[in-house]
DNA sequence: CATGAATGAGACTTCATTCAT
DNA sequence: AATGAATGAAGTCTCATTCAT
């Protein structure tokens, strides 16, 4: 029995969401700091006044973006380990983030340039993204050494080497655009070499 | 004989040295949009007018900023390749570039991140910096694979990806900071390590 | 034989005066400019659109609240002249009028500002206030005068002086707040000293 | 020798003192609230840019005015104290304040306004107007009461009864506007008056 | 009648750029 | 050439008012 309430409720969210997207797509194409408010209202096809309505400044914008397209999902990735071998272990990650990446590479490193700027917004990204998901690949990476199938390394360093790796590779893929090599690439090609490069790196012999 | 035409160039090149030195800093803090010509003036120690007298507006002096400061020194590094078997190859490339990143990341970056905004200027990077470097590390890589020392791997991609790695590397460690486990380890170890997995990543055994 | 009618009209004279009393603690505390509609309907307890099916306009509700909170006591004032000898009438009048702004002094001095503003409320309280009390207070002067218990005074001067007195008064309360001797003498004295200062102004000898 | 420099800084204080009459009229004319600065600019005759050349925020204007046009005035007023009898003394006051105030009540008076609401001014004005010469004329009003020239009043009620009467007077004075009896009494006649008034009121018979 | 989300005009403020000195 | 005051377009944010539910 959806009463008024909560029909209420519901449009409320479904009107929250779509600000949030079209900021998402304004910000990803602009920058946050060329973007306006007036962009975002007519994108999301409302008024400038409604924007403020459910979000009280353009920084909490961001925020809320940040929260729900970079935040979000890495919390659930990390909540949701995959099991395997280490070529199913690390294809899957690549292929899961490298997935995640080139599909959004034009919204998400756009973002990750916002953060560089805003302290706070650093700070989150060190703590609650970066810090969770290198910590389970370093353990991956140190019970692999441990049971002598990965070489003798620095579990935090490689573990950044390679989230630094998929990062950058995408970052030089936005920089080439439709010209880049990784642009011709099937997919699957893509992850399987660099599941490889990591893997050979990585492995006793 | 050094005229009175020679000290005019002279002085000339010394301000504006002086202006883009000023316009590097405070657009790496603040990012290009939040910076003002005011910031720069006070930081170059000329008047708002002075500027305008060297660069005909602002994006004149990212541009200016960016041939500089990017472009030049990769145009440079593209032009005098280093020799040597792989080892050295590898980690000469990795130590100047981890040296040159590590240095400059509160440089360097920022200016990414502007580049990634501006069309003009990103097509400039993927054709004067990119591209270049990537093709002589490809011509690199797969002279290699053609010798028989590395695996058959695809040129194009495993290039991107280590390019991208370094730069991920550096991504990772401007966000983290200070906690970074990458700020607490020796420098030589870093490169020692990046260089390993690489290699090893690529090696035919 | 209350009928639905008089039942809600009941109601609907209720809501008004929440809303009114509401509107004055919100103006007299803001000031009318920086108060808004939300900030009186939260005091209010209802909803925005509910003060607007009561008061078609922000301006609406201080005019309202002059007629009610100023307009009306003065007009009140005005119609029961007390009698009885000079010090009784001069001293019920000084008590009355400080008792009534010095307890409300934060609601009817912000209004007074608000009405010098306002053209429309300023020929208003020139009319309906100033004019009816000034004459009243006239009238007694000078039949004082001319019974020759005061001295031969101009009625209008003085009578505006004495009037201006108890504002003046007032005012310079507002703004030394608690530190003001004015707080921390007992109200009887006051309007004792008050009393007795334009009594001996105004008498023979 | 007035070099360039000192031309400079004439032409600037000339443009602040602009400005600063500009802000005047139209904030005694529309109120610290509904004055925008494009108002004010328009007035000065210069652009909205400059006005914030001169001062950072509206607000600022008003802290401005409030020094140059308030505080100064009555501390310089304190300064200079008149001597005298009892007679010249109150009356100088009388006729002075009075001038002051009849002349500028369109300025003087919407400026008390906006001093009310704005708790930092309305300390300023507490401390630095009232409080001192509230005390000079306490001071005055004891000596005389010692003297034995005055009844044994309480000073500090007195004395803001007094001020609080000028006040007041000329409050009633702009409510009333051209009708009031006060806009077509001879000036000196006025102060003669209030004059009298005060000071019957106060002498021992 | 009551509600409160939506609206958009209008406010303050910033800053790239110009230009007279 | 160097200076920096002047300019005004453009951005963020507020809030009186409307209207569908």
């Amino acid at each position: 029995m959806p009463s008024r309430e909560d029909r209420k409720k519901q449009i409320t969210k479904q009107r929250q969401e779509q600000i949030l997207e079209a900021a998402l797509l304004i910000f990803s194409r602009l920058g946050y700091d060329r973007s306006t408010i007036p962009d975002v209202a007519r994108e999301a096809g409302v008024a400038v006044g409604t924007i403020y309505n459910y979000y009280p400044s353009k920084r909490d914008l961001l925020v809320a973006i940040t929260n729900k397209y970079v935040i979000e999902p890495f919390t659930e990735f990390v909540k949701h380990p995959r099991a395997g071998g280490d070529a199913a272990f690390i294809a899957s990650l690549m292929e899961n983030r490298l997935s995640f990446g080139l599909e959004g590479v034009n919204k998400f490193l756009p973002l990750l340039a916002e953060v560089q700027r805003d302290p706070e917004l650093r700070r989150r990204y060190a703590e609650e993204v970066i810090r969770p998901v290198m910590g389970m690949m370093e353990r991956y990476v140190a019970s692999r050494v441990k049971g002598d199938f990965f070489r003798d390394v620095n579990p935090a360093i490689v573990t950044r080497a390679i989230g630094g790796m998929v990062i950058g590779f995408m970052l030089i893929y936005r920089i080439e655009g439709e010209n880049s090599p990784i642009h011709n690439t099937d997919r699957k090609q893509l992850a399987a070499e660099l599941t490889k490069l990591v893997l050979k790196g990585l492995q006793k012999r």
